[in-house]
DNA sequence: GACAACATACGAACCAGTTCGTATGTTCTT
DNA sequence: AAGAACATACGAACTGGTTCGTATGTTGTC
């Protein structure tokens, strides 16, 4: 089995999320990505990315002169492993509370009701 | 209407969870109810609640010589600031998929899901 | 071959958060 | 009245994350 996801931190999560809807990218092709939003260096996307290659959450292929680099763990992992992280430190463990929460931040529309409402039906089936 | 609530740091969290579940209380109070969980000094808890009250985190009242603090912004408002910011970052603002995770982070017992159904035909009504 | 463009490497500064030692002042006990 | 216990204040160090300048090497173009 596969150990647990690492804890992203903002910028390396900006980063994975390039990764994710991208696939293998260049430096160059991540950080024209963030500037849309972010006003940052190149070579400070170049950095951060050789970071998460140390802390394992990016992989990196050297074959060709512009580095490639991969995301080593996937998007529902993370957002699992953060989630996980906030549901303890700020909800008690009480995923009702959390859920509250997450509706009430914005209204929400019928249809995003509903689509949440499956979920929690396919869920029942995995009930212990 | 109030001000958007305060983004608090892990610290700061922990401290109001505190607060908010003893109502005010001494810096004695504050300390020797985590040090149940974690190990630290007396004073970084001091410090921490001081900083706080700069930040507008808690109120302090100093007419007895232990000085005792009170939280200035609730638990659901401070959750929901939390849960908005994770979000937006790790979500791209899909409150389904957000639910996906919490609900798969660990297995759910027929009751949680129950009371999460209600919360969402509650929800139902307010729908825009 | 020389110069521009572009790539990685890496040290250094900076920031927020955290931690704690130490100074100092008050209260309580004997 | 002296000392123990306890309170706040605050400087300073440490940490992890972020940012970037600068050095250096490679590629491509004229």
């Amino acid at each position: 089995m596969s150990s647990a996801a690492i804890r992203p931190s903002d910028g390396e999560l900006a980063i994975l999320r390039v990764l994710w809807s991208r696939g293998p990218s260049t430096v160059r092709d991540v950080h024209t990505e963030l500037s849309k939003d972010r006003d940052m260096g190149y070579t400070t996307v170049l950095k951060l990315m050789q970071i998460m290659v140390d802390k394992d959450l990016l992989a990196r292929d050297e074959r060709s002169r512009s580095h490639t680099y991969r995301a080593l763990q996937g998007e529902p992992e993370t957002q699992q492993c953060l989630v996980k992280e906030l549901l303890h430190k700020a909800f008690a463990g009480s995923r009702r509370a959390l859920v509250l929460q997450a509706l009430e931040a914005e209204p929400a529309s019928a249809e995003e009701l509903e689509d949440i409402r499956k979920l929690l039906n396919d869920a029942k089936g995995r009930t212990r």
